[in-house]
This record gives C-alpha cells, sequence and structure tokens, in this order.
DNA sequence: CGTCGTCTTGAGAAAGCTCAATCGCGGTGG
DNA sequence: CCACCGCGATTGAGCTTTCTCAAGACGACG
C-alpha cells in the first residue's frame, strides 16, 4: 500500500531496440542516433510488486511507464474512500500521460500483479520531444488515446446496461489481444473479479451473474480467469448495438 | 442537424482585449505584441443556430473555440444512434481540445440554444503556440481540465446513484457560476431534462423524480430550469461523500 | 385560446443490489 | 500426502432502485 521508491532499481538491462515491446512504445522512423538518445534517456526498468503503487494522484514526481509484465491499474477516489477504476495497463501499453497537462498526476496506478514496468521522467520525456519532433506526435496521439478510452467508458457506464458492458469489455479486451500477437479468442484476465465489477460499474455479484449469463447463451466460456470466446459475432452485437432499448430516438 | 458551414460569419466586432471573457480564454501576462498576434490569430465569431453543430466526429477541420454566449453540448454516438453526452459548455468555456491529440475531433458538438462562440482554427492555433510559450501551457492546463472532467464523470457514474449524481452535477454547476461571478445559489439549466437526464445515465422519467425528492428534502427549490439552492451544505454532503454504502473499504 | 413539446407523476415490471450461504482452489502445517 | 484454512468466485433469495409505459399538467408560442 506503499508507492514504491522511484530511481529503486538498475538500468534496464535491455536496450530498447532489443524490447520486445518496441513496435509498441518506440515512435517509428528514429535513425540510429535518435534511438540512442531515447535508450539514453530512459531511466531504469522498474519492479513494482501486487498492490503496491507506481504513483499516486497529485505526485509531482512524474513519469511516462510502458508496462513490460504484470498489469496496472489507474483510479480515483473520493474523500470516503470509494474508488472508480479508470483503467487496466497490460503489457505494451503506456501509461502516466494524465500527468503531462498539468504538474502531476491526476490518479492512482496500482500494480495488480507483480510488475515490471519501464520508467522515462517526465523531464527527460520534455527534453526530448524538444529534440525529436516525432516524439511530440507520439505523445499526442497517447493522450487522444486515452481521452478517448474515457469517452468510450462513459459511453459503457451511460448507456449500456450490464451484460452489455461485460461484452464491451470482453470484445475490447480480444481486440487488443489480436493487436498484440495473441489469441483473440482465448486468453487469461489480468484482473480479479472485484477490480472488474469496480471498473464496469456494477457489483461483484452481477459481474459474476453477467459472465454466467454470457456462459448459459453459449457465447463465452469462463472458468476463473480464463476465458474463451465461443461466439465472437454474437459478443461484438452484444457490444456494439444494443445498447439501451431506444426509447426517444428522433 | 447539419454542420455549420465554417467561415460563415464577420470577423468579430469584440476585440479580445476588450472581451468580457477574456479573463477566461486570454493566458494572463501576454505583453501588448502578444495580445495584438493572438487577436490576429482568431479567425472570427460564429453565430450558430440550436441545434446545429459546431463540428463531428472526424472533421478534419479542427478549432478551438470559447463560448461567448449559448450553451453547446459535446458527444459520442453509437452505430445504432445511441447517445452519450460527453459534457456542457458554457459562456467562458473553451471546447474543441479533444481533437488536438489527433487530427480530427474525436465526438460531436452541438448547440443546445442559439450560441455565440469566437473561433480560432487549429492551424493558427499551433501556430500561436510556437510563437507564445505560455500559450503552450495555457492548452496543456486545459487538455488536463478536460481529461479531470471526464474520470470526474466516470466516478460519479460508476460509482453514485441517481440522487447523488444529480447533487453533484448541481452543485458542480454551482461552483462553476461562482467562479464566474453569478450567484451560485440561484441560477438557470442551460439544458433539457432529457439531455441532463443522457449526461447523468439516467431515465427523464428518474431525473424529474430526483429534482422532486431534492425539492421535498427542501435541499433545493426547482421550477423548470430555474433552481435555487437552499441548503447548499446538505447538497454537497450528498454530492461527495455519499457514494455507494461502502461495502469493501480495506 | 388551442396545440405541441416538455416536464411531472403514477403504477407495475425489470434490473441490479445486498446479504448470506456455498463452492473451489491454492497454500500451509501436521 | 492429506486435511485444513482462507480468499475469491458463484449462486440464491429478497429487496431496492431504476426503468418503462401511460396519463396528465404545465408553458411557450402561434
Amino acid at each position: 500500500m506503499k508507492t514504491v521508491p522511484l530511481h529503486s532499481a538498475k538500468k534496464s538491462a535491455i536496450a530498447c531496440h532489443n524490447c520486445s515491446l518496441s513496435d509498441l512504445c518506440l515512435p517509428r522512423g528514429l535513425n540510429r542516433d535518435e534511438l540512442e538518445l531515447l535508450e539514453n534517456s530512459i531511466n531504469k526498468t522498474v519492479k513494482i510488486k501486487k498492490k503496491d503503487y507506481l504513483f499516486h494522484r497529485d505526485d509531482t514526481q512524474q513519469a511516462i511507464f510502458a508496462v513490460k509484465a504484470g498489469a496496472i491499474k489507474t483510479s480515483l477516489s473520493t474523500p470516503d474512500g470509494e474508488e472508480q477504476i479508470l483503467g487496466f495497463y497490460l503489457p505494451g501499453d503506456l501509461l502516466g500521460f494524465d500527468a503531462f497537462a498539468r504538474d502531476r498526476h491526476t490518479c492512482d496506478a496500482q500494480a495488480l500483479d507483480d510488475t515490471l514496468v519501464c520508467e522515462l521522467s517526465m523531464d527527460n520525456f520534455q527534453d526530448l520531444c524538444g529534440k525529436l519532433p516525432i516524439m511530440r506526435g507520439q505523445m499526442m496521439r497517447q493522450i487522444g488515446t486515452e481521452i478517448e478510452r474515457e469517452q468510450m467508458l462513459l459511453l459503457t457506464l451511460g448507456q449500456m446496461r450490464t451484460e452489455e458492458r461485460l461484452a464491451t469489455f470482453l470484445s475490447s479486451l480480444s481486440e487488443r489481444n489480436q493487436e498484440r500477437g495473441f489469441s483473440p479468442a482465448e486468453f487469461n484476465l489480468p484482473m480479479a473479479r472485484h477490480d472488474l465489477a469496480n471498473y464496469l460499474g456494477m457489483a461483484v455479484e452481477t459481474l459474476s451473474r453477467m459472465f454466467s449469463r454470457l456462459q448459459e447463451e453459449k457465447i463465452i466460456a469462463v472458468q476463473h480467469r480464463l476465458v474463451k470466446i465461443d461466439d465472437m459475432n454474437r459478443l461484438k452485437q452484444l457490444a456494439h448495438h444494443t445498447c439501451r432499448p431506444a426509447s426517444d430516438v428522433l
């Protein structure tokens, strides 16, 4: 439950150009010199344990992180301890862009599991952006992606019923896996029911029932955290189309 | 229901340094030359009619707008016509920053009423950012504000029940009015019940009942779009604290 | 003064929540 | 190696909240 001290790990043993995630976090088209500049800017690889925090809301020690292994959740809390999970970050994802627009992070980031991240301090990042215009574009695209992701979640929470929310989530996780070269039809959920229910704005029991219902409908097969998608078409149909029974469309 | 053609209105008759909203949209600390640069970059003042669109999702003709009078809503739609309103923009608010991170807008913007906005094309804006570092900071802060606003809405939709959602909305509208120098205790809602219900993720009837309930509880007095807040303390209490009955706080 | 659209109110149905019991799995100690 | 323990997940039952459908009220506007 404590923030892991930064600068606690050794320099990354794997250079960026050898990293298996380079396709995801490296801007394309860097030449040798630029690549070296980037690699020298990467502060280090950080290991954090399950339940430890990568950063807290209002932290001024900002940084961009690339998840190499494990999983991170970001969340917002009310004064009375109520939590809303805002996003899950898996290997290949970048996080920390929430701090970019201001001088501090806007949410908490906690490890769902023992996790390995690659850290680039905000100062170095800004510096890099000055030197490499391509990095600026990359950053802008990342911020845009964050905003769109949050808007999509707003649509999900505001307009869909629970079964559709779960279908939407599973469908997008499946697409994400496909993009990363993993199976879109069979994968492990990186988070506990508890966290997924919170993210999707429903009770744990309801989430569990919706998993069971999708299974009864032969759309998925689920066992603990392992999910197999048996009928992708119907899953996507549930996810996209059926929001509310459209009461007042003009 | 059509997008208003841009470049359709005359040059703004009111210079930025005379505009009543300058405190809100002008970066502080510009000198005379810089101010002139900004004023010359402002494309024009645009009038749009109720229900017309200021921009559409995927529009590549991007611009930043400052609302001078009226009100704008931004929203996201599913393929089947389901809508989720993402935000309301009132006089003094800036919108269009969603397009900044990419090369196109990520949502639709529609006038809730006859509306007057001040337009700054994205090209001019980018140009200005290059010349005036202070503008870059301003822009970053705006994007940060947008992100935080959306995260707050996620918390509201995901964790609160309907009465709390409405209390949260009224409370923040009240604060906003106070910041703008208007009465925090008595104001007109700029949007129809229909739109507010959608924004808050509930049925119109439920919203209406919650207005009635807050009135029965003597927290507010509401008549059509006119709202008077009689017990600000209890309103804010409802808004901040009571999310869900906190089942599993550690 | 009528008409239309918006808002409110009522009643019944459905969705989702809470509480409680149980299941199943992984870890631990005998 | 096996019994036990503890935690996360599932399932059931009853209740609360919210939704839907329908009717009626209220205002703005022609």
